[in-house]
DNA sequence: CAAATATATGCAAAAAACTGCATTTATTGC
DNA sequence: GCAATAAATGCAGTTTTTTGCATATATTTG
């Protein structure tokens, strides 16, 4: 945001002084545009910077050519901008997976090293990292690795192993194997089922496999949950609620039908 | 939810303002819907866009040849999650791939364990396998494994690691370790540059490592590769072509063009 | 088979992209 | 500070791309 005020500013700075504009804040007035909108046309930018058309044809190919900005016939769109969902499935509850995502945001800080499980919760997590953040992000999932592959500040470990084909995580030795020589600062647990007493259930047992390893694998543990699981129980248990640092839902954190975690040493957001 | 919010948002913004729209932004509100709803009509299309059925036919033909959907009469269906192409990037000279991908597939018998490695003309050779064959399929490459994944009789196998970014496989010490632990019947390994003296060579020094590997971890090794890359060199050497067994090309095996690897102890398809 | 619908093809107008060139603006070396 | 060089910009003419329409052909369906 302040970011974009700042652009707007030189943006209108310029037009009223009419003062020449120097390429490279064209360049940043394009990309502003770009990642603002999506897409831009040429004539429009023109229209706006008061230079011609050639001018801002050639500074969209410049970016085109630093792969900054896709160029097409009669402007440019954004690099991320097609981002739609492999499978084509509905993701089921999306508006409050979103919400979650949105919260999940704030716990991750530049820098870190952080671990996402599968499920769609995650996905969408993945799908809302800001490309600005420099993250290291290790997943077994792999409609995860495919959404952190446009990210260009992002470095994705792919956590290898026998792809499980309904997951769609890796499972089994190897892959375990391979989370028990990581420690990361921050693990997001896509939650099907959590219970105040009995915790952390799962209907698979080679995911259950992966989860616990998952945990001993990451300083703080989050799991993200949509209340409609809340309570719930499956057939196989992952973990104690005391493993989990922070729980997340759709739900504000006051919320009653959260009650139950109140008391059990866990952040709730 | 953010992408579609997004689109429709776009889509509003056009209906309103009827502003012209990029023939990218038309591609990208048709896949959209393909993604949606699975199948889509022109007419409907059209329609709502408010650009000519013809428009429209001409759209859904590049996507198609693009194989991004399947053109059908009257409109279009989705690939499905098996033929998602992460990055939507048009393969190029894919008659020749495909060529090559179907003479691939006379090599592999029912129920051997193969490796492929990445690159565009493996991936085809992917989406040709006969979901009927049980195989065990290792895999660096992301785009492979997401097209593996939709063939119930194929186990796949991620080698985990550092995904780099434009190749989209897996590399490192990590995915190296992985692959010195496994033997397999036969490896395609991508080639992007083969010749008669030199041997196979690329440009990047970490997929060299990989390819290395992979040469290391078969029992037969197949090239597959198209003509126009006969004779090529690149940076750094992977292997002299006394180590292949198989080469593939698009072209007859009689070709003059591959007179060069006649006498060299190599299979040429 | 025939009507309805969809596709393919050629064409022309409009828009956009490319090219070379002249003019203006920055940078560099002295 | 100034001349020489390099870079950026706008313009005009040409080429390419996109698009809608008309017409001919093909496919579907009752």
């Amino acid at each position: 945001m302040q970011y974009f005020a700042v652009i707007s500013d030189i943006f209108r700075i310029y037009l009223t002084l009419a003062q020449p504009m120097l390429k490279e804040e064209r360049h940043q007035f394009i990309l502003n545009e770009v990642g603002i909108h999506n897409r831009i046309l040429l004539t429009d930018i023109a229209d706006q910077l008061n230079v011609s058309v050639d001018t801002i044809r050639r500074d969209i190919k410049e970016l085109h050519s630093a792969k900054q900005l896709k160029k097409v016939h009669g402007g440019a769109v954004s690099l991320g901008f097609n981002n739609y969902n492999p499978t084509g499935k509905k993701i089921y509850s999306l508006e409050n997976k979103s919400q979650i995502a949105e919260k999940a945001l704030g716990l991750i800080k530049d820098g870190q090293v952080i671990l996402l499980s599968g499920g769609t919760t995650n996905l969408e997590i993945a799908r809302k990292l800001p490309p600005k953040m420099r993250l290291t992000c290790f997943t077994p999932s792999l409609p995860i690795a495919v959404q952190l592959l446009g990210k260009d500040n992002i470095e994705v470990i792919f956590i290898g192993g026998r792809l499980s084909k309904d997951s769609q995580i890796t499972v089994g030795g190897s892959a375990i194997n391979m989370l028990s020589e990581i420690k990361v600062d921050i693990c997001f647990l896509g939650t099907n089922s959590i219970h105040p007493i009995e915790g952390l259930t799962e209907f698979d047992w080679e995911i259950v496999q992966m989860k616990k390893a998952m945990i001993h694998s990451s300083r703080k543990v989050v799991s993200p949950c949509i209340s409609e699981k809340i309570g719930s129980l499956q057939r196989y248990k992952i973990c104690g609620v005391e493993e989990v640092d922070v729980m997340i839902t759709e739900l504000e954190p006051w919320d009653v039908k959260l009650d139950a975690f109140k008391n059990l040493n866990i952040q709730i957001l």
